[in-house]
DNA sequence: ATCCGGATGA
DNA sequence: TCATCTGGAT
């Protein structure tokens, strides 16, 4: 099939977004960069309320930085990480991130890196990949990166943006960068609208009833770009 | 390709 | 009961 990633294209599905969902002022809501990078490490593959629950069972146990969780008992921690799921293993990754933390010397010393040493050194760290990477680099340090996560892929593979076969995260990363502005309020607002986008409409079952981007979508029947499909893989078992 | 876990809502 | 959840390491 014919893709098309074009600034035109992109930018008129992010602005039919934008016009479609109210989203909440700050969509990252935190008391300090710290704190978002402990959410973004909490947060895989789980949903936001339940690292939030996460959260304010570790503030019970003292406050929210490197050297406080270091002096915790492991088994506190997992205790509090619990309703994220996979709490061992976070517990022992969010144990090594405050421990690059500190040799970093806190937040001035990550603010201090140039984005891409930011990013390769959060990459270093044992439990932080590519998405995660990004997440603190947008949220928490202000850098005008354009996430990559399910929700893009799934999306932009719908809309015909992207092939069907997965491409390397930042080739995708790259390609958006090079259509989206630069700045990274604007690139917070994109990542916010395709998470709530792909949770309110584009989920892995996707629920096109009032999908506002039905006109742009090429894998939707209704489309005028309808044309240019394969048959769409998530209709052939039911529905 | 498989493992790592459990809460929540439909 | 089933689907989904703001992934990463092996």
């Amino acid at each position: 099939m014919t893709l098309q990633f074009d600034v035109n294209t992109v930018t008129t599905a992010f602005d039919t977004l934008a016009s479609a969902y109210q989203l909440p002022e700050v969509w990252w809501p935190a008391d300090d960069p710290f704190e978002i990078m402990l959410g973004a490490i909490l947060t895989q593959n789980t949903t936001w309320s339940r690292v939030q629950t996460a959260l304010a069972a570790l503030r019970e146990h003292g406050p929210l930085t490197a050297a406080a969780l270091l002096a915790l008992d492991p088994a506190t921690i997992a205790t509090c990480l619990r309703p994220t799921g996979y709490y061992n293993q976070k517990t022992q990754r969010l144990r090594d991130f405050c421990q690059h933390d500190l040799e970093m010397g806190g937040t001035a010393g990550w603010m201090a890196l140039t984005t891409p040493k930011l990013r390769q050194r959060l990459l270093s760290i044992r439990g932080i990949g590519h998405e995660t990477a990004d997440d603190i680099l947008l949220y928490a340090c202000d850098r005008p990166v354009f996430v990559v996560d399910a929700y893009t892929r799934r999306l932009a593979t719908r809309l015909g943006w992207l092939p069907s076969a997965p491409l390397p995260y930042d080739t995708v990363r790259l390609a958006f960068e090079a259509v989206r502005p630069h700045d990274f309020n604007s690139l917070r607002r994109d990542h916010a609208l395709i998470i709530h986008h792909g949770q309110q409409h584009c989920r892995p079952r996707p629920r096109c009833d009032g999908c506002p981007l039905l006109a742009e979508c090429v894998n939707h029947p209704e489309s005028a770009q309808s044309g240019a499909v394969i048959a769409p893989p998530w209709r052939s078992p039911n529905d």
